[in-house]
DNA sequence: CAGTGAGCGAGCTTCCGCTTGACTT
C-alpha cells in the first residue's frame, strides 16, 4: 500500500509524530542536514557566483538512499523540517538530492508537536521558500570563506592547526578582553558602617547601615568620634509594596546558565542530559531560542498549578522572545507532561528535569508580593543617616516553587526580614558601630554559561552550537578552564563600643576563581593578531550586520551572491595583504632581556608546540651559532614571564642524582614535568617544581609509581603478552597494543588464559569499527 | 604518551549549523 512520507529532522520527533498521524503516513528522519560543503576543500567557486559544491557525507549515504527509496514509493512526500533558515535549506537539499517531483512534494511546518498543530500543518502545505534557502546558503558560504581563509594565515603566522571563525574568534575575544580588564583593574577601598541600635524597650535590636561608604581611615575616625556624642532617633518609616515576576521558560541558553548555577553542570553536560530527557519523551526539544509555550502546555500547567497550589497561585502569562536573531522554530524547553513533577532516570536526569519542571510551572504562577520597609535613623551630630531595610513576603506566588539564580558574586547585602515596629522620633541607643573595609570587585571571569549568555546577547552562535563552540576554543587551547587563587587582603575594622574606638584587622581572600575561562598565550596572540588585521570580522556587531543582510535575502530584497560579493571584496584583499606581510619577528614575539652569560637576546614566543623561550636570534651570520629553546611551564605566560624565570627554563633537563645505579634526570615534556629513570618516566605533581626537586623527592615518586603499577596489573599471561589491567573504566585485557573489554558477568581476577583468548577472538576487529568514517 | 623547535621539505590542519550514534581505555 502506498503511503505519504513525512521527513522531519530528528528521529525522536519522528516517533512522536508517527503516533499522531496513523496508518496512511510513514515518518522518517533526515538527522539534520544531509548535504554540506566538502570538509577538506574550500568548495566555493568564488569566480562563478560563489557556487557551493555540495556533497553527501559518507556517514549519510546509507540514510539518503533509504530516504530515496521511501520517497519513490510514496504518494506524497511532506518535507517537515523546522521553519527556520536551516530547516528550509534541509528541505531544499532533500528535494534536490532525492530528486523529488514538485507535483507530489509539499513543505509543511509546525512549531509544536501536538496533534492539532500537525493537523493544521497538513492542511496548509506550501512550497519551498527559495529565498530563505538562499539566506542559508549565504550564511554557510560566508562562514566557510571566513573560516577557510583565516585559519591558514594562522597556521603560517602563529602555529599549525589553529582555527578562526565568525563565532569562535569573537568568543575568544570576549575572554581575552575580560582578562585585560581584570589586569588593569585597581580596586578601591571604602568603609561600610553598620550599627546595632537598641529600642526603648531595652531589648529589641535594630541593625542599620550608614547611607554612604566612608573613604579612608581618617574619615572613619572622625565619623566614629562624632557618633560618640551623638543622639539617635527614628526619622522616618516608609513601606512600599514590591512585586516580583517569574523568569520566562527555558531556552537552551538559559537552561545552560541555570543548570550551571544550580546544579554545577557544564554546558555540554547539560546538553547531554537534556538530550536523554528528550529522547525518552520527558521534555520538548532542547535546542531552541523560543520562550513560547503551546496552548496544550499552558492548559496543563494551569491544571497542575490550581490542583496543587490553588487558583490564587495561577496567572496566565505569554512570553515574547527578545533575543537578537532568534528563529523560533521550536517551543521553549518544557516537560511534555505537566502533571509529572518527577520522572524516573539517572540522578542527573532527575535533577535537570526537576529544574525544567519548576521553571515551567513557575512561569505560569502569580507574582510574589512583598513589602519593603526602610527605617531611617537620624544622627544628631551629622547629616548622614543610618538606614534599616527589611523585606517581608506577603504572598509567595511563584517563589513557592522556583527562584532564578544570578551570577552576581558580589556579597549579598544581608537584608533583614521583618523589622520591629517603631514610631517616628523614638529615641534609640547605639550598641556597636562598626566600620569594615571593603574593596571594589574586579570584573568576573567568564564561566562557560556566562559566555553563552553574552554570545546570545550579541546574537552570535545558535542553540545547537553554544556547547560545541566552547569545546572548540578549549580544544585549540585558546582558552582553558581553570582556577586562579584570590588575592589576600588585609581588612581594617574600626568599631565604637562603650564610647571607645577600637581597631583590628583580619585577613580575607577575594576574587578566588574556580572553573573559569582563562585565555592562554596562544589565545591572546591569535586574538591580537586578528584584531589588528581583521577588525571587521572581529567586531561584536559583525554577525548582527550580516544577519540583517540574510534577512533581506530571505525577504527576496537582496541577491545572495551579491551580498557575498560585497563582503568578499573587502575581506579577501585583507587576507591577501596579511598573507604577503613580511615581518622580522614572529607574531606575539617579545624580548624579555639579554642572557648575561652569552650576551644574546632572550625571546619568548609561540612555537610549533606552544609557548617557548629562545636564547639567541636566528639568521645570524655565524652558522655555527644556533639559538637554544625551552618550553614555558604551565602557568607561565609570554606576556608576564621575567628574564630570570625564562633563563631558569634552560636549566632543564638536569640530573638530580642516582638511584639503583641509574641516573635520574628531570625535564618538562609534552605532558608536563617528569623524572626519567632507566628508560621510565614518572610525572612530577603540581606541588613540586622540576627546577627545585631533590633526589629524595624523585626517588619517592619513582617508588610510588612502581607501587601503583603493581596494583594496576591484576594478572599476567605469556610473560606479559596478555595482561589483565585495572583501568579507568574497570578491568580490561591488554594484548598486542590493543585493549578488550571483559564481559560484565566475568570476574577479572579469575579469568584464565583460555578465557582471555576467547574474549580477544570474539572482539570485533579494528577495521570493522573504522569502516564508517 | 615524554627532552621536539631555524627551514632544499611530505602532507596535514580549518568554518558554522542541523542532527545522533558508537564507543569505552
Amino acid at each position: 500500500m502506498q503511503k505519504n512520507l513525512v521527513i522531519v529532522e530528528s528521529p525522536a520527533k519522528a516517533k512522536t509524530i508517527e503516533k499522531f498521524l496513523g496508518k496512511g503516513y510513514s515518518v522518517m528522519s533526515s538527522y539534520g542536514h544531509i548535504r554540506d560543503l566538502k570538509t577538506k576543500e574550500f568548495s566555493v567557486d568564488v569566480e562563478n557566483g560563489y557556487a557551493p559544491e555540495y556533497v553527501i557525507p559518507a556517514d549519510k549515504r546509507k540514510l539518503v538512499s533509504e530516504l530515496k527509496k521511501a520517497a519513490l514509493g510514496a504518494t506524497t512526500v511532506l518535507l517537515a523540517s523546522d521553519e527556520d533558515r536551516e530547516g528550509e535549506a534541509i528541505a531544499w537539499h532533500l528535494s534536490e538530492t532525492l530528486g523529488l517531483d514538485e507535483k507530489n512534494t509539499q513543505r509543511i511546518v509546525f512549531h509544536e508537536i501536538t496533534k492539532s498543530a500537525i493537523m493544521h500543518a497538513l492542511e496548509t502545505p506550501r512550497s519551498i521558500d527559495i529565498n530563505l534557502v538562499n539566506a542559508q546558503q549565504a550564511r554557510r558560504v560566508l562562514d566557510r570563506i571566513v573560516g577557510f581563509e583565516l585559519s591558514p594565515i594562522l597556521w603560517r603566522k602563529v602555529k599549525p592547526a589553529l582555527s578562526a571563525g565568525r563565532v569562535q574568534s569573537v568568543a575568544v575575544r570576549l575572554i581575552v578582553e575580560r582578562e585585560r580588564e581584570i589586569q588593569q583593574f585597581t580596586s578601591e577601598s571604602s568603609f561600610r558602617v553598620i550599627a546595632t541600635f537598641v529600642l526603648p524597650d531595652g531589648e529589641t535590636l535594630l541593625k542599620a547601615e550608614l547611607n554612604r561608604r566612608l573613604k579612608g581611615e581618617a574619615e572613619v575616625q572622625k565619623f566614629l568620634a562624632a557618633c560618640r556624642t551623638a543622639e539617635f532617633s527614628i526619622e522616618d518609616i516608609t513601606t512600599k509594596p514590591l512585586r516580583k515576576s517569574p523568569a520566562p521558560p527555558f531556552t537552551t541558553s538559559t537552561l545552560q546558565q541555570e543548570a550551571a548555577r544550580k546544579l554545577s553542570f557544564s554546558v555540554s553536560q547539560t546538553m547531554m542530559v537534556a538530550q536523554r530527557l528528550y529522547e525518552s519523551g520527558h521534555i520538548t526539544y532542547m535546542r531552541t531560542d523560543s520562550v513560547n509555550l503551546s496552548d496544550l502546555a499552558l492548559g496543563t500547567s494551569k491544571e497542575a498549578i490550581t490542583g496543587t497550589y490553588g487558583a490564587q497561585y495561577y496567572k496566565f502569562r505569554k512570553y515574547q522572545t527578545k533575543t537578537r536573531g532568534a528563529q523560533e522554530a521550536h517551543e521553549a524547553i518544557r516537560p511534555t507532561d505537566m502533571s509529572a513533577p518527577e520522572i524516573s532516570g539517572s540522578a542527573q536526569e532527575k535533577r535537570l528535569y526537576e529544574l525544567i519542571y519548576k521553571r515551567t510551572i513557575a512561569c505560569q504562577m502569580a507574582d510574589a508580593e512583598l513589602e519593603h520597609t526602610a527605617i531611617s535613623i537620624r544622627i544628631s551630630t551629622m547629616k548622614e543617616k543610618f538606614v534599616a531595610t527589611g523585606e517581608v513576603i506577603k504572598f509567595d506566588g511563584f517563589l513557592h516553587v522556583y527562584m532564578e539564580s544570578t551570577d552576581d558574586e558580589t556579597e549579598k547585602e544581608q537584608e533583614n526580614g521583618l523589622l520591629p515596629p517603631v514610631k517616628p522620633n523614638e529615641p534609640l541607643t547605639a550598641g556597636d558601630i562598626t566600620a569594615t573595609e571593603r574593596f571594589t570587585q574586579r570584573p568576573p571571569r567568564y564561566t562557560e554559561a556566562s559566555l553563552v549568555r553574552r554570545l546570545e546577547e550579541l546574537g552570535i552562535g545558535r542553540p545547537s552550537t553554544y556547547a560545541p563552540t566552547i569545546q572548540t576554543i578549549q580544544n585549540r587551547e585558546y582558552v582553558i578552564r581553570g582556577d586562579r587563587p584570590g588575592e589576600e587582603r588585609i581588612i581594617r575594622i574600626f568599631s565604637l563600643r562603650d564610647e571607645k574606638i577600637k581597631s583590628s584587622q583580619k585577613k580575607d581572600t577575594i576574587g578566588n576563581d574556580r572553573n573559569k575561562l582563562i585565555p592562554t598565550d596562544i589565545g591572546i596572540v591569535v586574538n591580537d593578531f586578528l584584531m589588528e588585521y581583521f577588525p571587521g570580522v572581529m567586531d561584536y556587531n559583525f554577525t548582527a550586520s550580516v544577519e540583517k543582510e540574510f534577512d533581506a535575502i530571505a525577504e527576496g530584497e537582496l541577491d545572495w551572491t551579491k551580498a557575498l560579493d560585497r563582503f568578499y571584496r573587502f575581506f579577501h584583499p585583507a587576507v591577501e595583504a596579511t598573507s604577503a606581510l613580511k615581518t622580522e619577528h614572529k607574531v606575539g614575539e617579545r624580548q624579555v632581556g639579554t642572557d648575561p652569560k652569552s650576551g644574546e637576546p632572550v625571546f619568548v614566543k609561540i612555537g610549533r608546540y606552544g609557548p617557548i623561550a629562545q636564547i639567541g636570534a636566528a639568521h645570524t651570520d655565524d652558522k655555527n651559532v644556533k639559538p637554544r629553546f625551552a618550553s614555558l611551564m604551565k602557568g607561565q605566560s609570554i606576556e608576564t614571564i621575567t628574564l630570570e624565570e625564562a633563563l631558569k627554563l634552560f636549566d632543564l633537563p638536569r640530573t638530580v642524582g642516582e638511584y639503583e645505579g641509574e641516573e635520574m634526570t628531570v625535564g618538562v615534556g609534552r605532558f608536563g614535568p617528569f623524572v626519567r629513570h632507566g628508560g621510565k618516566f614518572v610525572s612530577i605533581p603540581k606541588t613540586l617544581s622540576p627546577l627545585a626537586i631533590t633526589a629524595e623527592e624523585a626517588i619517592l615518586l619513582i617508588e610510588e609509581k612502581r607501587k601503583k603499577d603493581t596494583q594496576r596489573h591484576i594478572r599476567q599471561f605469556e610473560n606479559g603478552g596478555i595482561e589483565i589491567l585495572h583501568g579507568r573504566y574497570g578491568a580490561y585485557i591488554a594484548c598486542g597494543g590493543k585493549n578488550y573489554r571483559i564481559p560484565k558477568d566475568a570476574d577479572p581476577a579469575k579469568l584464565t588464559l583460555e578465557d582471555c583468548r576467547k574474549i580477544i577472538a570474539a572482539a570485533p576487529s579494528g577495521k570493522e569499527k573504522k569502516k564508517k568514517g
